[in-house]
DNA sequence: TCTGGGGTCCTAGGACCC
DNA sequence: TCTGGGGTCCTAGGACCC
């Protein structure tokens, strides 16, 4: 048996914490460079705010009704992310935390502990609410799909106050409810996957389970079958405890405006690319390829368009910011043109391999101090904060820099952004 | 004026091998 | 006039997830 544990509307309820006052409001977080709403609270949703819809189109109803938008503070997040983790490690010994707000939980050898796995569902929910501050609902079925199609109704069906254990409902209540599910609702069931279901014949999540998994593999592959057969109840998608080892590290980011000479690229590919090592470094890995790309802003059609990209192999596989970035500059120079108005550029870390297996080339001298000098570089960080210590390629100013217009203080992360409890 | 960022897996097609 | 069968590896693009 599985458990899902989600948070609702994570990152709303993270600045709820710190800001009571946003109870009950309207509220949204913003992407990067306040650009789309990527979290709502449910008054928010209630007045027909979609996901990802741009900021500059919804200012004027945020206006009319008083919604509250935030820029998104991903430190505060993350260390929520990892609070609540924590104390989920405390009802079950296998979990899988996958991703920011959600985690799978294996149940199976804890039920004696409870008289119902709807009866474990609230203890997890009562005291991650009460040790955290976040609400989280739980969905319980026997494969992570339907643990996932459970969390669903927890949170869109009051009647299940948060918890939904799919197995403590009969048969038929089972049935209506997939009845009135659409397929899209399905993990793993995405927007074209569901528009050809449709077409078929196959709308909601009843009809689905209903159908043959061979058929589905013929029309989509073997991905949706392996997906009807968790709806069936065919457990084919293991928990995954220990997260693998990376396949690629990319780093990227819009500008806060448009930027224009290489110089300005220059900055941002650097600094990109000494975030994206760093990365690396912290998995412990190394890489042999680094994929260096720009682009323009494609809303603009008026704009002159362009994007580019280019891998740069590395003569020997290398953990070292120096040589990354060098690769990256490498290939934006050979990708930059002039005259256009660039919105975006990113970084991609390419072939990664363990640190610990790392092959030597045969015509490259490794610099044998390279593994000391990024210790170093990476303690200072560790110890003064982020960007202590930088390559000057990545400048000084950053004028490109992405703009958060609405930032919440680090509240739980930084001493000097600390909240302060007053009488 | 203003539209996010970071991932994985699968498949088809091309290049190559014997 | 006529041109096989069985493989692997790599890459780009699409679909999906949060």
């Amino acid at each position: 048996m599985y458990a899902l544990v989600d948070a609702n509307n994570f990152y709303v309820s993270c600045e709820r914490i710190f800001q009571p006052k946003l109870e009950g409001r309207p509220v949204i977080v913003l992407s990067n460079n306040d650009g789309c709403a990527i979290a709502r609270s449910n008054e928010a949703k209630a007045l027909g705010i979609p996901m990802g819809a741009p900021w500059f189109k919804l200012k004027s109803i945020a206006e009319k009704h008083g919604i509250v938008a935030l820029s998104s503070n991903y430190a505060l997040y993350g260390d929520m992310s990892n609070r609540v983790t924590s104390v989920l490690r405390l009802f079950s010994p296998r979990v899988e935390v996958y991703s920011i707000d959600e985690s799978f939980l294996q149940l199976d050898g804890l039920i004696g502990l409870w008289p119902t796995y709807g009866d474990l569902g609230h203890a997890i929910r009562e005291r991650v609410k009460m040790w955290t501050g976040i609400p989280v609902g739980v969905g319980i079925a026997p494969t992570k799909t339907l643990a996932k199609l459970a969390n669903h109704l927890a949170k869109k069906r009051p009647e299940f106050h948060g918890v939904c254990d799919l197995n403590a409902l009969t048969r038929e209540e089972r049935r209506s409810y997939y009845i009135s599910l659409d397929v899209s609702d399905i993990w793993g069931v995405g927007r074209r996957t569901a528009e050809k279901l449709h077409r078929l014949g196959i709308t909601n999540v009843d009809a689905f389970r209903l159908t043959s998994p061979k058929y589905l593999r013929e029309q989509f592959g073997v991905v949706v079958e392996r997906t009807a057969c968790e709806v069936r109840g065919i457990s084919c998608i293991e928990l995954e405890e220990v997260a693998p080892a990376k396949q690629q590290i990319v780093s990227s980011r819009s500008f806060g405006y448009m930027v224009t000479s290489l110089h300005e690229l220059v900055e941002a590919v650097s600094t990109y690319a000494g975030r994206a090592a760093e990365k690396l470094r912290k998995g412990g890995q190394v890489c042999t390829g680094v994929h260096v790309f720009v682009e323009t802003n494609p809303f603009r059609e008026q704009d002159a368009q362009y994007s580019n990209g280019m891998n740069v192999s590395l003569a020997e596989s290398t953990d070292d910011s120096r040589r990354i970035v060098a690769a990256a500059l490498y290939g934006l120079k050979r990708i930059y043109r002039d005259g256009y108005l660039y919105k975006k550029a990113g970084v991609m870390l390419l072939n990664l391999g363990s640190a610990d297996v790392r092959q030597a080339s045969l015509l490259f001298q490794h610099d044998d101090r390279s593994e000391k000098v990024m210790s170093v570089l990476d303690s200072i960080n560790g110890k003064f904060g982020r960007n202590t210590m930088f390559l000057g390629s990545s400048g000084i100013e950053q004028s490109w820099a992405a703009v958060f217009e609405h930032k919440t203080p680090k509240y739980t992360s930084r001493w000097d952004e600390l909240p302060v409890a007053s009488a």
